[in-house]
DNA sequence: TTCACGCCTGTTAGCGTTGTCGGCAAGGGG
DNA sequence: CCCCTTGCCGACAACGCTAACAGGCGTGAA
């Protein structure tokens, strides 16, 4: 049983190839050839280099293979702040595509997008000699870094502008504000009032294009729209004033976080949704649905992004990409929080005159 | 200005070591040890070779310099689902930390933790060459996967159970529940009722354990834990439940996701929250401050979990950890959704009898 | 002057894997 | 019989870097 001189010790280092090869009664290229290609070793020796692979529990060194072959089996995320739902569901889902195709991944989260801090980022991730590289840009200041990466280097953008030289995956945020917006009209509201996201997000301003877009096609008057920071908090005071305001019948808010802050302060002013006042959010967090009263919202598939993004970043590292822009389709989520305009002299109305 | 034999050619390949060792007129080793140890190196000639880094743009080839050392620089986390506000968090922190110290780091996601697929994660991880591993690992299945982990890869876990072979850092779970449940005891309250978490989740049954220890200690009536899955869902409809039952004046819920689901039911069955019935959620998501009303909760500090498993496990990996388990010390935060105790026949009361 | 020593730098070898090429045996056609 | 093809396998070099050792030079002491 004993192959070599030694008896069997407790192998103190992981077996590598040689070792294979010896146990195998094989050159170490041979062993190779059976992890690499298979069908290019007779069966029976490759039978037995898999045996003797189990048993010494043997895995290639990925460090070695990838300084012959130049590949690493390895791809990199860059995203914003990974805490916040879009970004953690859009790496999840990346991570577990790659992982099926064999791929492992690496991140870097950024505090801020800036040029600076992506190509520091990238420059990182390609020191680790990643394969490619997926950046998940929603803010207007990432442009910048995105005109000035590496060209050689695989990259694919999620939610990135439109001026951009790499190919750029996003859900369509001006579709999913139209079907908000018209869906509020076809309740009979008059007009639309939006709470939007911060001014350097690339979302929070295509929501506001969809939005305005459809206001105007619709000869509607459109209220300058209001900025939060996607937080609760800003929802809840920017709430506040529109609570104020009697006319104010439809919001659409740009994301749930906020929509949630806007319930608050509607109720506290004493406002009912959707009697009074009816309310859409976008993105459909898991807890959008037991918000008082759950939100009718935008769903984004964050899902489907990931897995869009990781397919076209594999044809951008075959060489074979061309598709420069895939957009996902939201999908509105009708739930409680809007209902039918209220009757003129019914509450909310615009304002009270008599006779009319 | 040439340097070698031909123009300054628009150079296709990235920068190696002899490229700069050539330029800078030193040898390949020399370039090295600016690079590692820079005193070992006289000034003027680090000063040159430091030119020609910067001027053609040179980054160590880190598989090469790993194939060597045998240090990666690359830490590995697995995790279950990385979508969860904690374990993305948590993760979140060790990323940071690790890339202030010079660490990339290198993610998988489990769809659950078995100790298959535990295994199999760190195996992965390991043939990167991760120089450590971080598991967070809140589930009770996890522990027989950390017990079977190969004995020479420094490995610390987060929120694991407590007879495991690697450190663990965790927040402490019976102390916040504790916490949780004495202040609506000192409110007045006779009992707490309690929404658990899965079965299988430690978190949850460290709370369980939390809740009833002071329950018990203070010797008040324990009645048996409802389970729920964390989602809001689950907190509605077992939510429901409570709400049906009048002697139900306070409630502990094992996360605020549920504790929202909760809140839901009791507004649905007309119980007013806090005057009639007193909810405390844990977590304190950023969501918590704005629900209907704002949260009392137990805020975890991922972030603080985060960069204590980062520097033990560079304790483990230099070889000088004995620390076994760091508890982090959660913090009540006290907000509306709880108040005083009603008062028999006020409302609320455990049954209504004439007199009394 | 000579030797020892410290400082700085270069030479050599090797990390574990895969590409390239060449060799050997078996088989088929001339 | 030879020659050429085909299938299978092994020797060698290379990827880019660093550990270990060796050597040149200047300085100070014997």
């Amino acid at each position: 049983m004993a192959e070599g001189s030694d008896e069997h010790s407790p192998r103190t280092r992981p077996a590598v190839l040689g070792d294979v090869a010896a146990l195998a009664g094989v050159s170490a290229m041979t062993v190779s050839r059976v992890l690499n290609a298979p069908d290019r070793v007779r069966a029976e020796t490759r039978a037995r280099v898999l045996a003797a692979v189990r048993e010494l529990d043997y895995w290639p060194n990925l460090a070695a293979r990838q300084l012959v072959t130049g590949r690493s089996g390895v791809l990199g995320v860059v995203s914003i702040d990974t805490t916040l739902y879009g970004p953690a569901s859009t790496l999840y889902c990346i991570e577990q595509t790659a992982r099926l195709s064999g791929y492992s991944v690496s991140i870097a989260s950024l505090g801020m997008l800036s040029r600076r801090s992506i190509l520091e980022a990238v420059r990182r991730l390609r020191a680790q000699s990643v394969d490619g590289v997926v950046i998940l840009a929603p803010h207007e200041s990432a442009a910048d870094g995105l005109r000035h990466l590496p060209p050689d280097l695989p990259v694919v953008a999620v939610d990135a502008g439109e001026d951009i030289p790499v190919p750029v995956v996003t859900v369509d945020q001006r579709a999913g504000a139209a079907r908000a917006t018209r869906h509020l009209l076809s309740l009979g509201h008059e007009t639309v009032w939006h709470l939007g996201g911060p001014v350097d997000w690339l979302d929070a301003n295509y929501r506001i294009d969809g939005w305005r877009g459809v206001l105007e096609a619709e000869g509607r008057q459109v209220h300058e729209p209001l900025r939060g920071d996607w937080s609760p908090r800003s929802g809840y005071e920017l709430g506040r004033r529109l609570a104020a305001d009697p006319s104010v019948t439809a919001v659409f808010v740009g994301n749930d976080q906020m929509a949630l802050g806007m319930l608050r302060a509607l109720r506290e002013a004493g406002r009912r949704v959707p009697e009074e006042v009816s309310v859409v959010g976008f993105d459909d967090v898991p807890e959008a649905a037991y918000f008082s009263p759950p939100l009718t919202t935008v769903r984004q598939e964050f899902g489907e992004v990931g897995r869009h993004a990781f397919h076209l970043l594999l044809e951008r590292m075959a060489g074979t990409a061309q598709s420069d822009r895939r957009l996902v389709e939201p999908e509105l989520v009708v739930r409680e929080s809007t209902g039918p305009a209220p009757r003129p002299g019914q509450g909310g109305t615009r304002d009270v005159r008599p006779g009319g």
